[in-house]
DNA sequence: CAGAATGGATAGCGGAACTCTCCGCTATCG
DNA sequence: CGATAGCGGAGAGTTCCGCTATCCATTCTG
């Protein structure tokens, strides 16, 4: 039904990511359709997220998770759905942030690793700086403008949903597939520009 | 002086991401500023953008060839940084796409599978749709209001380096760092909604 | 001059995400 | 009824990727 191999699926079911199904005989279980959703799920977050195995059963584990405030369960999500980046962080990277976070008046931040959001943001500004991009920091204001805009229309699509825990997943999908689509659509507008100042004919 | 392990770099020789040195004796070879500069530029791509060594050396050699306009250039580039996506096209998603481009007034994009770049949008609206995101579609427009202001953000940016190989690598390093940037900056944007809207106390 | 390092080439490693194989049993079709 | 295809479950095997390790003759370094 879902079209994923089912060597795969019982992959799936042996890390955890998938329940067992209810077994009717030795060898034959019921699935249900919640099987099928949680299923697609998982490739959602595999296929678009590009998120490992582990990464998705951190999620899941996060979603399912009862007893836990809203807000604290969207932090979790959001840590699980977040790579810290790989790159050294530079000082000066650092202070850019710090700066940043500053400039928009959040007293938190003091320390960047903390989170995997905020390391992420440092990670690439270290990248910037180290092949030349010394200014890059400049475009997070700019950034941020669109993203406001961004993320408020996020946020009325989340409210639309029912319950937590379709808030929970809507906000993992959402923001998962949100990254995905804004990816493209800033590429869009980038080939645009491109056509529209440079010209596709044959000036270079 | 990279900081990157000496086999890695042997590596990168071999797989044609770096030029080889020039050869002072039979065992030794002279490696210049251009060497290391290029190799930090790989080391961004590879850690910041997660491309793979193949599209990275596409990368490269976009950047390197000669004798094509400059917009063509760009359009080989944007291509070799966005991965076409592994989802299965929802017939429905692709209408969404081609829906969006009519609002947008672009005449082009009859074929969804065209472009990388294209493909991606297709193949996340279907990941979508496919964990029942039905109206996320929705939110393509409000997506490039806000994109809209970044990538004007991104083409002033571009538009103060100086020759034409410079824009090629600042389109490249920007659009990937710039990725990772607005990444880590939406889902700040999505926390501090959180705390605004939901409260970070006690009620779910 | 000893020892470390280099360019170049080949082979090997470790992790990740499947995929294969085997087992005994069961659903299904004609 | 019998033949055949498929299942649940679990371990082992495969493939790919991005490095590492090893080796060699030569050459720089202290």
């Amino acid at each position: 039904m879902s079209g994923v191999p089912v060597p795969t699926i019982k992959y799936y079911l042996r890390e955890g990511l998938l329940p067992a199904g209810v077994l009717t005989s030795p060898n034959q279980a019921h699935y249900d359709d919640e099987h099928l959703r949680r299923l697609r799920l998982v490739r959602a977050l595999v296929d678009v997220g590009g998120l490992s195995i582990a990464a998705v059963r951190e999620v899941l584990g996060a979603i399912d998770t009862r007893g836990d405030s809203l807000h604290n369960k969207l932090g979790a999500v959001q840590e699980a759905i977040s790579e810290p980046g790989s790159v050294e962080l530079n000082p000066l990277a650092v202070e850019d942030v710090r700066a940043f976070f500053e400039r928009q008046g959040e007293r938190k931040c003091v320390d960047v690793t903390e989170s995997n959001v905020t390391h992420m943001l440092a990670s690439a500004l270290s990248a910037a700086r180290s092949v030349g991009h010394d200014h890059f920091h400049e475009l997070l204001d700019p950034y941020l403008e669109g993203l406001k805009i961004i993320a408020q229309a996020d946020l009325e699509y989340i409210a639309r949903r029912g319950s937590s825990d379709d808030v929970i997943e809507g906000m993992v999908v959402g923001t998962l597939i949100g990254d995905a689509v804004i990816k493209a659509v800033r590429r869009l507008a980038h080939a645009q520009v491109s056509r529209d100042v440079i010209g596709d004919g044959s000036d270079d």
